[in-house]
DNA sequence: CGCTAGATTGACATGGGTCAAAGCGAGTGG
DNA sequence: CCACTCGCTTTGACCCATGTCAATCTAGCG
């Protein structure tokens, strides 16, 4: 039995499961047997300890992969945008837990045995899968690379670039933002407080604009990138 | 023209080669067309730019996979220890420069585009490949892990924790550090001397003791894990 | 025996965590 | 249409941890 397809009831419906099948992936020829479901802000996808019977593949929304500290902090590892695959590392159990962070996320669930087992006698599509991996790899990368940053604005500027890259391509100097400062904040372990106060600064210094809460507009992608002082 | 193999002149020994043969991993195989290379301290396997060439495999010593911050400062994205393969994830360059951080190095270059050509027609060459991505998933993520956590004496004792599991596969409490604190420092991003306050004030508080600057006895492996408070 | 890189320790300023409070905005019910 | 409410966001006050600068100590090596 897997994780998401039994705790949740919805059905895919003809419009997430078209929208599904309106981008190009690598695992595109399995498309007819996902399991397309759409989730609630907070909703878990699967859960630290879980059996991984599943891949996955965010359409729609976005997620975090993350895993709670026993102090009760939350820790992200990963941020799920649309067109990432998540859950394939996994071993047997899931290692991190799956939130989804935006309302209305759209993910879809392929069987991991079916495909795997495919993969032993298929290598086209075992490299489709190296692919993923290369994907998810350049991610983690990436986020390091900020993490390890030593300012909260460097961590915060950096993540707005990463940010811009990932949601329009670098195309537009708009980011709308899918995630909460909570959630921000967890991701560049730092307190919410922080980020809203790099945010701030970052806009009296002329960096970024505000075109609502969660929608920044990008003045300035070097300073931002370099976390210039003053 | 490959990256290493040019740069350094020496040659593989039979003492080196039969090190590197005496070891089972995933690209073994190709292990009769791999160029052996001991290197010296500090020096670079391949930089940031360069064609990429080879895939490598860390035989003996310990490289950090680094890129150098515009203001000259070094941030460390991977740890390389022995078993570890690096220099797969790249593209047409290398996004990262390879610098050896301990003296007697040994690293095994495989020429790349023999490789890819044959996995192009070797599923189980390609499973390896993945095998290897997956490790280096694993590591990264780890990494992440502890680059997320709040205090410096919870990165160090994790640091810590993380050697021992892939020095000695988590067998022994005695860690042998490859490396200077000024490479533990860029590694965990925080300062020299930081970290130099950090292990003292873990050695106070009982958790670990020194056996030589570079030897350190892990005591109480569940407090360097939480980063119990006192 | 001195040299030098590495390691430790101290003094000091500051960035960011924590606690607390207030502002804001969207959805809900009257 | 408005008032209410509940998350999310921002801002302030305070203090500790960490970066920085500087000095000292140690160990390996010629």
């Amino acid at each position: 039995m897997g994780a998401m397809p039994s705790s949740t009831p919805t059905s895919p419906t003809n419009f997430t499961r078209q929208l599904l099948l309106s981008r190009s992936h690598p695992l595109q020829r399995f498309d007819p047997i996902a399991v397309v479901t759409t989730c609630r802000h907070g909703q878990e996808v699967c859960r630290q300890g879980q059996a991984a019977n599943y891949w996955y593949y965010l359409v729609a929304g976005a997620a975090m992969r993350c895993v709670t500290r026993s102090g009760g902090r939350r820790q992200a590892v990963d941020l799920l945008l649309p067109g990432d695959f998540f859950g394939l590392i996994a071993g047997k159990e899931h290692d991190t837990t799956i939130e989804v962070v935006a309302a209305g996320t759209i993910v879809a669930a392929y069987p991991r045995q079916r495909i795997e087992t495919q993969a032993q006698s298929d290598l086209q599509l075992e490299v489709e899968i190296r692919q993923i991996a290369s994907e998810t790899l350049s991610r983690l990368q990436t986020q390091l690379l900020i993490l390890g940053r030593t300012t909260a604005q460097e961590k915060v500027g950096a993540f707005l670039l990463a940010m811009a890259q990932r949601l329009s391509n670098g195309q537009s100097n708009s980011v709308a933002l899918p995630l909460s400062r909570y959630d921000i904040a967890d991701y560049l372990a730092v307190s919410v407080e922080t980020v809203s106060r790099a945010l701030t600064d970052l806009r009296r210094r002329g960096l970024i604009t505000f075109a609502g809460t969660r929608l920044i507009e990008i003045i300035d992608r070097h300073a931002l990138d370099e976390g210039d002082r003053e």
